[in-house]
RNA sequence: GGCGGUGUAGCUCAGAUGGUUAGAGCAUACGGCUCAUAUCCGUAGUGUCCCCCGUUCGAUCCGGGGCACCGCCA
């Protein structure tokens, strides 16, 4: 039997879950799934990190224990988990038992082995930060965060000879190209790697640090982050005497966003070896979602949280989303438009829609059951197709390239529309004569659909799921892809069920209204009064200039009724020939200040985007001097 | 500062060891069908392939320079 093993990053408890955790979860899940059912033994790991001073630093914040906290954040990962469909065999967290037992161990090993020793550097320590900077990372010799030069301090500490093994690294990532994948970001190791790597420092001293796992040999440190939480992975499938580490351990799959590439792909390997254990088999490394990246100015002080957009137009759409829009291992930007135009072009249009013919023409033409498939040579080059169908999918799936596996899909639902438009089982049902060729056409139509919902079993279980189930199909859970290897799997005779609309195309609304949406950078209440105190006017602009040696300001004359000069900072949005003449916005009774030499005399109103500032402007003429309320 | 990546249709992106008309999806327009969620099927476009210089019979692709964005390293 084949066995697979993925893992995704144990995530720090130091903030909430996100869509970058979601990502990387489901894509986990997805793989699994489809293992699972490529008959795969199969075993899917996720969990916390819990360890650190940044967590006892949010806990003491939070007015919690360590512990009390850790378990309250943990919690919330492990709540939200089954809302996205993920299906993890087991959850493991760095404060276990069995984790800090198995830490030990490894540490004792690698110690005896003589690969950590102890020593004594010195440096550039932050008394406020509690912690070292390197010089680089200082600015103007002093600490980023409190802005107070550091106090140079020695300090000993346990470290691991990570050099050692830098030469037999560059050998593995060489021997085995797939070792880390896609390819840039092995290209980025080994490029890392032609520098002389650097001794690992794995400890702290307890009088810094005290949460964390108490070092074996020697009781006043404690392990500081990489040992403790890449041992996670060893961790959850019960290292070291367990049949599922001997199963699993062999075909491990890391999965990780390329934040922590580098302690994947070097220190972890290097661990693995000092600690006489084989690397793992494959680093597979995801890129970023922006959010929203060009739509979204600060200025507007929009939030668009995308972890919301799964209640709000279904977990299958955001999961088949997430897959078909990113390139597995490129940045991809997150839209609620591409979201939605997704939703309503692949998922109702395509899909849903000829779930919904189709079943309805089962019910119409052939009594609500799958009918009697005969042989008709027409058929054959859609047949052929839908059985090429499964090794393309099977090979994107492997090779992480999930958005061609459901590209592949899509050209086969795509065919199958056109098979009905071709076939036009409608006309056939006119002639009665016809009716074995209908009750082909119909029965190949739902077999592509039984197809089409086991490939995307994987992505979207509750859709597929429910297209099966109108099937006729039961056992739901067990459906695996063997039974889409051959033609003809759908048992005639199934009673179909219509159903509604499996996914109802969304319109998108207006940020305005929108739950996910929030302004964050609201002023506070002020009254009627308070606004009566501004005085507004209609401006009329007579002459505009730049100021000198100022790239950003205009020097402006305006008529209120009165002719004043004011100083505006819109000169890289405006040019002064394109003012003169226009009506403008003016607060009159701000105090004069000076910019840039020049007097001003009021101030007007625009609209700043970030990267452009609009004025306000007038529907229609509006008066010279005229109060605006 | 060093190394690397990216720049192609309104949008998101494919692509070619250099060779006639540079592609897909979405969006747009028109036509067809009526089983279906105003869906589906067909047809039609649209491009300085970032800019400049060079190599070449020929460059979007190769070489050099530049600009913009991004990543890694220092």
């Amino acid at each position: 039997m084949n066995n697979f093993y993925i893992t995704t990053p144990i995530y720090y408890v130091n903030a909430s879950p996100h869509i970058g955790h979601a990502y990387t979860t489901i894509v986990a899940d997805i793989m699994a799934r489809f293992y699972r059912m490529m008959g795969y033994r199969s075993y899917f790991l996720t969990g916390t990190d819990e360890h650190g001073d940044k967590v006892a630093e949010a806990a003491m914040q939070a007015g919690e224990t360590p512990q009390d906290y850790v378990d309250r954040i943990s919690g919330q990962f492990r709540a939200l988990w089954p809302k996205l469909a993920i299906t993890n065999d087991y959850f493991v967290r760095t404060t276990d038992k069995d984790h800090v037992g198995v830490v030990r161990s490894i540490l004792q090993k690698v110690y005896d082995a003589g690969d950590i020793y102890f020593g004594e550097y010195e440096g550039y320590y932050c008394v406020g930060c509690e912690r070292f900077y390197r010089e680089s990372e200082l600015v103007d010799g002093m600490c980023p965060d409190h802005r107070t030069v550091p106090e140079t301090r020695k300090e000993s500490n346990y470290f691991f000879r990570m050099s050692k093994y830098q030469n037999w690294l560059i050998e593995h990532i060489k021997n085995n190209p797939e070792f880390i994948r896609p390819e840039r970001y092995r290209n980025e190791v080994l490029a890392f790697l032609k520098e002389p790597l650097e001794d690992l420092c794995i400890s702290r001293p307890k009088t810094r640090l005290t949460w964390g796992i108490t070092l074996p040999f020697d009781e006043n440190y404690v392990t500081y982050v990489w040992f403790d939480a890449l041992i996670n992975y060893l961790t959850g499938i019960g290292y070291p005497d367990s049949e599922d580490f001997k199963t699993f351990w062999p075909v491990s799959q890391h999965l990780i966003a390329k934040d922590i590439l580098k302690p994947h792909g070097i220190y972890w390997p290097t661990m693995l070896k000092g600690a006489g254990i084989e690397p793992y088999k494959h680093l597979n490394v995801h890129g970023y979602w922006n959010i929203d990246r060009n739509k979204m100015s600060k200025s507007r002080g929009t939030v668009v949280k995308p972890l919301d957009l799964k209640d709000k137009y279904g977990l299958d759409a955001f999961r088949y989303f997430l897959m078909r829009d990113m390139v597995f291992g490129l940045d991809s930007n997150f839209t609620e438009d591409a979201l939605v135009q997704r939703i309503n072009s692949d998922l109702a249009n395509d899909l849903g829609n000829l779930v919904s013919r189709s079943l309805s023409m089962a019910v119409k033409y052939c009594e609500g059951r799958v009918p009697r498939k005969g042989d008709y040579p027409d058929d054959n080059l859609l047949i052929e197709q839908a059985l090429k169908l499964f090794p393309e999918v099977e090979k994107a799936f492997q090779s992480l390239m999930f958005h061609k596996a459901l590209i592949s899909v899509w050209d086969f639902i795509n065919l199958t529309n056109r098979y009905i438009v071709e076939q036009e089982p409608w006309v056939l049902a006119k002639d009665p004569a016809a009716k074995a060729r209908l009750d082909t056409v119909i029965y190949n139509i739902l077999e592509e659909l039984r197809i089409i919902a086991i490939l995307v079993f994987p992505v979207m279980p509750d859709a597929a799921g429910d297209i099966l189930s109108r099937l006729g199909i039961e056992d739901i859970a067990s459906q695996n892809f063997d039974s889409i290897r051959k033609w003809g799997g759908l048992p005639e005779g199934n009673i179909i069920t219509r159903g509604t609309s499996l996914f109802p195309r969304v319109e998108h609304e207006r940020p305005a209204d929108e739950s996910s949406t929030q302004l964050t950078d609201t002023k506070e209440e002020i009254t009627f009064q308070d606004f009566e105190k501004i005085d507004m006017r209609v401006a009329l602009v007579v002459k505009a200039e730049r100021v000198k040696k100022s790239d950003k300001l205009l020097k402006l004359q305006i008529d209120v009724g009165e002719m004043r000069t004011i100083v505006a900072g819109i000169g890289k949005s405006y040019r002064p020939e394109d003012l003169v003449g226009k009506k403008i916005t003016v607060i009159l009774n701000m105090k004069p200040v000076k910019l840039m030499g020049v007097e001003s005399h009021g101030m007007l109103l625009a609209a700043d985007s970030g990267d452009r500032v609009s004025l306000v402007s007038f529907d229609g003429d509006a008066d010279v001097g005229a109060k605006i309320s």
